[in-house]
DNA sequence: CTTCAGATGCTCT
DNA sequence: GAGCATCTGAAGA
């Protein structure tokens, strides 16, 4: 079952963040398909969250998405010119999500790169190749996603998750330590800006 | 490597 | 009107 369907996403929020760890986001667009593998996450865990835009169950024009099914994606812009893309989670009515913050490009670097800096990815310095994807509004310009998903189906569609990659084997991604520290940007959360909601490893070279 | 200011506009009160 | 789940380039160490 190599497409992750819906139970994968009804689940703990802070299960599915690091679930989500290693797995294959595929992104199709007119003429061309793109792949990345998920690197860094964040859970916020909904009602009880000071840190999530569902606490309280406060629910707003933005925010409807989250009150809906699991497996759907949550798009939002912040500080005027990023999108950052979220998985909804755990049952309907309950308001979580996980949070996309880094990805490792796997096929089409070269369309990538050229949204982002206006050149082939061969033409990137290291510079800009470790800074291609890793950060969540960096990832949604370089895989074209803007509102414009807000609500979209992760379980088929322009943008679909996946166990594994075409041309990708096991043995190309091997296991890596996942690590946990707290979430950034949330400064107003208070208590909750401590709590270890968010996953990541470290990409080689 | 690090800090730092400025960009920019939607969202909610 | 204030705040924001961010990014960039420039400058300093």
């Amino acid at each position: 079952m190599p497409v992750l369907g819906r139970e994968f996403y009804s689940r703990g929020t802070l299960a599915v963040a690091k679930d989500l760890m290693g797995k294959y986001l595929v992104r199709t667009l007119p003429g061309e398909t793109l792949v990345c593998r998920i690197a860094e996450t964040e859970a916020y865990t909904g009602a009880g969250d000071k840190a999530c835009h569902s606490y309280g169950y406060r629910r707003t024009a933005r925010n409807g998405v989250m009150f809906g099914p699991p497996g759907h994606a949550y798009v939002y812009f912040v500080y005027g010119m990023h999108d950052c893309l979220n998985f909804v989670t755990e049952a309907e009515g309950e308001p979580c999500a996980v949070l996309i913050r880094a990805l490792e490009p796997i096929l089409g670097a070269d369309s990538m790169s050229l949204r982002r800096y206006g050149v082939s990815y061969d033409e990137l310095n290291a510079y800009r190749r470790k800074n291609l994807l890793n950060g969540p509004g960096k990832l949604c310009r370089a895989l074209d996603i803007t509102r414009a998903l807000n609500g979209a189906d992760l379980t088929e569609g322009s943008l679909v998750l996946r166990d594994d990659a075409p041309g990708v084997s096991l043995t190309d991604a091997p296991p890596r330590a996942i690590l946990s520290g707290p979430r950034v940007g949330i400064d107003y959360a208070q208590e909750a800006k401590e709590y270890p909601y968010r996953f990541y490893y470290e990409i080689p070279k």
